[in-house]
DNA sequence: TACTAGTTGAAAATGATGTTCAGTTAGAGG
DNA sequence: CCTCTAACTGAACATCATTTTCAACTAGTA
């Protein structure tokens, strides 16, 4: 779960206003666990503020993406959903049923990226890492 | 590099015909280091069948994914592109500054993903994993 | 309060990919 | 070799998510 002041700072710091859309979005990351995606969050946003448009849904996704409030997710079915992202945990773990999706730390992959680096001369810079699996309800609901 | 005759016997196998435009995306598919897109493979494939639309390329890269020939690559700055995919290899390290694309085995996520799964209660079915890097070439380049 | 740079939504543009359909063809079976 | 038919094809069109445009609006500073 996201900090919804801390969101409002990040964005005030970037120079970002705080309009009554970009309210209701960031109330919306806020408290959704799990994917986003910009149609959902557009329509969850219309409760608090029913005349914000598409547009504007994606555009404030794209600063809270750029802040490293969020993060792409890459599904099987798709690329164009987020999640929340805290500071410095880096990767997430999906359910495949529901969607819900969880970060979790603590990758150690210097040992692998090492080993690829040396034998490929590429020099690593990044890693992308995506767990996809069920979680506690879904296996719960599959019995 | 893939092996072309393997992929024709791959698709005879699974019920598909040799078609003269097939024939000409299996040859750019197998003679192609690195990323591949729609729109590439079907301005390559015109040289040798300059007929093909890319109705035909979309398919027969759909099919190839489909057999494992080819897997979808997701980078920063999209989701649309393909490489080539050798049986067994599982992951890609992908050069940011010219595309070019790898592949490297012996990823042990083992101890990670129980970790992980006991961590969050997750069942982890599979993983997904890509390096970012830069090139030998790209780095010699770059001085 | 007044100002202005940042912000907004509707509409239109884009771009990748999927679908349709009437015509074509690979290749199995005679 | 033929014949036949299911598989295949490309053009045109449909979709769908996302981006761009632009004139009107507004948060927040001075």
């Amino acid at each position: 779960m996201i900090n919804l002041e801390r969101l409002e700072q990040q964005l005030k710091a970037r120079g970002c206003k705080l309009t009554r859309q970009r309210r209701a979005v960031l109330r919306v990351v806020a408290t959704t666990e799990g994917r986003l995606d910009a149609a959902r969050v557009c329509e969850d946003a219309r409760a608090e503020c029913p005349e914000i448009g598409l547009t504007t849904v994606y555009r404030t996704l794209d600063i809270l993406a750029d802040i490293g409030a969020l993060r792409r997710l890459h599904l099987p079915d798709g690329c164009s959903s987020y999640a929340p992202a805290s500071p410095g945990h880096r990767h997430h773990l999906i359910c495949v049923e529901c969607g819900r999706a969880v970060e979790f730390e603590g990758c150690d992959l210097t040992a692998l990226v090492d080993s690829v680096a040396s034998r490929t001369g590429f020099e690593v810079e990044d890693h992308w890492l995506q767990l996809l699996g069920r979680c506690p309800a879904c296996q719960a609901r599959r019995l």
